[in-house]
DNA sequence: TTTGCCGGGTG
DNA sequence: CACCCGGCAAA
């Protein structure tokens, strides 16, 4: 009685200003321990609780680190199947691991924000293949597995003296060109070139892929001087038509683009895609309720969160190395996607390096400084008042918050 | 005004 | 203990 009582409280008490937050929304997202977990009671009014989570999540078919499809021409075939649905992955993925990867690249010192102002530098040639490497966290790494994109297009015809065309043949150089990498970051999937050849309408990611195909296939490799003939036979189709800011009105960068990134892609069977996930109406919810419900228990019982320093690193906060927690992203994969900052915090928080070593206990330290007002935006910002039962339940109680701390 | 949360209350 | 809220200060 008492447990459904907690449970209950908070959500009655509610405006419920939700619409209809009465459905079931978890569906897969987190079939192992998550559902275990939040599962404990209340099987069917799990919805409201921290049950509820992200639709985005739930669309996808838990298929795997999803390989990038700009691997090489092999998947030509089913591309050319729909090149709109496709595309616009690739689009996501390529905008996603970009901005993913592009930020917290190498291992600078202090790198704390994810926004690469400066563009034209090794973020995109770096990233595109350190995006996993260098943060495991990151979920979907791929990187580790196939770490050539197109050798076999780019590099077979290495002997071709294609140089002087458009110098787009670094297909996979770690950046060299100025703008034209920071441009192959995003045409990296997006410029498609077709086959203008009659009867040939194949489209391929690579224009290098393209000009071995023309001249492979119409002009006949045999008499391979037709440099400049091969422009004349593709053109370079783009469609671009994917909003920039998704109708989301979740505070969340991100989850509209997800959802979609990973619904459609049908890279382990083949052509038959299985039908984009119906959930377009609504769509926001708790990106991941593992971590949630993580940080609530942490609150509860994690208090005593003494100095526990490392023997080590007495420095204020440095990122845990690639290596502690190097198995989990290809589980967490699964369901990967969390949020934006939830992640951030995640990760940090999960660090034990979270101390101030300098103030341990002189004697008393408790002095009882207002300690002005933390920048960081509080669950309840991030979350809203609506919405309340995805705060931590710090911020639930109207203590200091647990998830977001200073 | 909103937001964060301390201090105090209740069961 | 868990849970909630009045009310203050900062933004
Ligand atoms: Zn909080």
């Amino acid at each position: 009685m008492a447990a459904m009582k907690s449970r209950a409280g908070p959500r009655a008490t509610q405006p419920a200003t939700e619409e209809d937050g009465g459905l079931i929304y978890m569906q897969c997202c987190g079939q192992e321990d998550v559902d275990a977990q939040k599962h404990c009671q209340n099987p069917v009014q799990s919805s409201s609780g921290p049950g509820r989570v992200w639709p985005s999540t739930a669309a996808v078919p838990k298929s795997n680190p999803f390989t990038f499809p700009q691997s090489s021409n092999v998947d030509l075939p089913y591309r050319y199947r729909s090149p709109e649905s496709v595309e616009m992955d690739e689009i996501m993925a390529a905008m996603v691991l970009t901005s993913l990867s592009c930020s917290p690249a190498v291992q600078s010192p202090p790198q704390r924000d994810p926004l690469p102002a400066a563009p034209g530098d090794m973020e995109c040639g770096g990233g595109e293949l350190s995006d996993s490497g260098s943060s495991g966290y990151w979920s979907w790494d791929h990187g580790s597995v196939s770490p050539a994109p197109s050798p076999s297009v780019t590099e077979t015809d290495g002997s071709v003296g294609h140089s002087v065309d458009e110098g787009l043949q670094m297909e996979l150089e770690p950046g060299l060109s100025d703008e034209t990498e920071n441009m192959r970051c995003k045409s990296l999937s997006r410029g498609a070139y077709r086959c203008l050849w009659p009867g040939c309408g194949k489209v391929l990611t690579s224009r290098v892929g393209m000009k071995r195909h023309i001249r492979i296939l119409h002009l006949g490799s045999g008499s391979e001087q037709s440099h400049r003939e091969e422009d004349f036979y593709y053109t370079e189709v783009s469609s671009e038509e994917q909003e920039p800011t998704p109708p989301s009105p979740d505070p969340s960068f991100f989850s509209g683009p997800w959802s979609s990134c990973s619904s459609t892609h049908s890279q382990s069977t083949h052509g038959p895609q299985e039908a984009p996930p119906p959930s377009s109406a609504l769509s926001q919810s708790a990106p991941s309720s593992v971590w949630q419900i993580h940080t609530e228990h942490l609150y509860q019982a994690c208090t005593p969160i003494e100095v526990t320093v490392l023997p080590g690193s007495p420095a204020s906060c440095d990122r845990p190395p690639p290596g502690g927690l190097q198995s989990r992203p290809q589980i967490t994969t699964t369901r990967s996607r969390s949020v934006s900052v939830g992640e951030q915090w995640l990760q940090r928080n999960s660090a034990p390096t979270r101390s101030q070593t300098m103030s341990a206990s002189p004697s008393r330290g408790h002095c009882s400084f207002r300690k002005g007002r933390g920048e960081a935006k509080k669950c309840r910002k991030v979350y809203g008042v609506e919405r309340r039962d995805q705060w931590c339940t710090a911020c639930r109680w109207k203590k200091a918050c647990q998830r977001f701390p200073d």
